[in-house]
DNA sequence: TAAGTGTGTGAGTGCACACTTACAAACGAG
DNA sequence: CTCGTTTGTAAGTGTGCACTCACACACTTA
């Protein structure tokens, strides 16, 4: 007995949000998150409900991951106006998402709602990150959507790669964004 | 000779907007596109480059098309100040999208910029998008960049269907959007 | 030490799908 | 009325992949 089944489910969800983020829900077959987590396909099977149960899995560790990260932001300007605990949200986030897998993976997952579990659990993490934002920074529903509206802004400078761009149009879009 | 190979390739190409914008490029077989066309999937290929050449030519219709009605929109506000023209832009849009299926593919098409090619016309589609903004309505970079934050809120609210969630959370991020 | 339980895999199975090829029919030109 | 060209398809081919199953090893308990 090597591991627990416990331990492994959370190595297998971490290769499953790396390798679902970079190639999204139906380009990943899942020989290649068994891979990065260096265990057989067989056994990723026996650990989750099928390839869909293992993406909802990670989605949900996935919103794990970006619920924490924005509540710690949130403390460091913990008794700041609505604006600043924003700020401060709006910079933990985009220190977690330095390395594009919690990113990315959210644009795969949003892109393929059509499954409805999926889309069940995408609309679970938006609710509760969207609730502890509202929440926790005291924030009115405009500042709320701003907030949200930019988030989504740094989704497709990310995977268009428009830092890379030199041209006007995309100095626009990028100026001001933290660390895309 | 029922039709000519160009005809045929704008019908191909509208049954692929549909078709990719409902399930996304790898999860739709060409087999759907060519039904959609009414046409056998062999002539498909002959059509065009491959799936994947396909699937380009379909991202450059859809910017196409959302630019011919950001135009349209900009028109019928010429002479207004940068910020009456851009609410006619965003009106415009509102009302292209209606049917969903331009703001469905341009969010599967996001999700698959990891090969290059469909990368390029993604960036190509919104450097066209965003000059044209820019150009037409006079405005500056950061109401250039606040036209296109809303409008990524926007994709996100109908793929996510936030307009039919109740909660407090769901309507502050859709409060305001203009028919999604 | 024998039986039971949890961890792990190799070797399939079946199917969906991208792409090809060989062939046929419609049309235009001379 | 041929002959070449363009439009169109039916019927494959090969491959990748989701999922299964029989089996083996590790460890515990009586």
């Amino acid at each position: 007995m090597r591991s627990t089944a416990e331990a492994r489910r959370v190595t297998v969800l971490n290769g499953a949000v790396s390798a679902f983020a970079r190639t999204g829900f139906h380009a990943t077959p899942v020989t290649a998150v068994a891979a990065a987590a260096g265990i057989s396909e067989a056994y990723v099977f026996r650990l989750f409900a099928g390839k869909l149960g293992l993406f909802v899995a990670a989605a949900d560790t996935c919103f794990e991951r970006i619920a924490v990260a924005i509540e710690a932001g949130a403390e460091r300007a913990a008794g700041g106006s609505p604006e600043e605990i924003l700020d401060a949200m709006g910079g933990a986030y985009a220190e977690l998402i330095a390395d594009r897998d919690l990113l990315l993976f959210q644009v795969q997952a949003q892109a393929v709602t059509d499954i409805p579990e999926i889309a069940d659990a995408v609309r679970a993490g938006y609710r509760r990150i969207a609730t502890l934002v509202q929440d926790r920074a005291g924030a009115d529903d405009a500042q709320v959507q701003r907030f949200f509206a930019y988030g989504q802004l740094c989704h497709l400078i990310v995977t268009v790669g428009l830092e890379q761009v030199p041209e006007p149009w995309a100095r626009a879009l990028t100026a001001g964004i933290r660390h895309p």
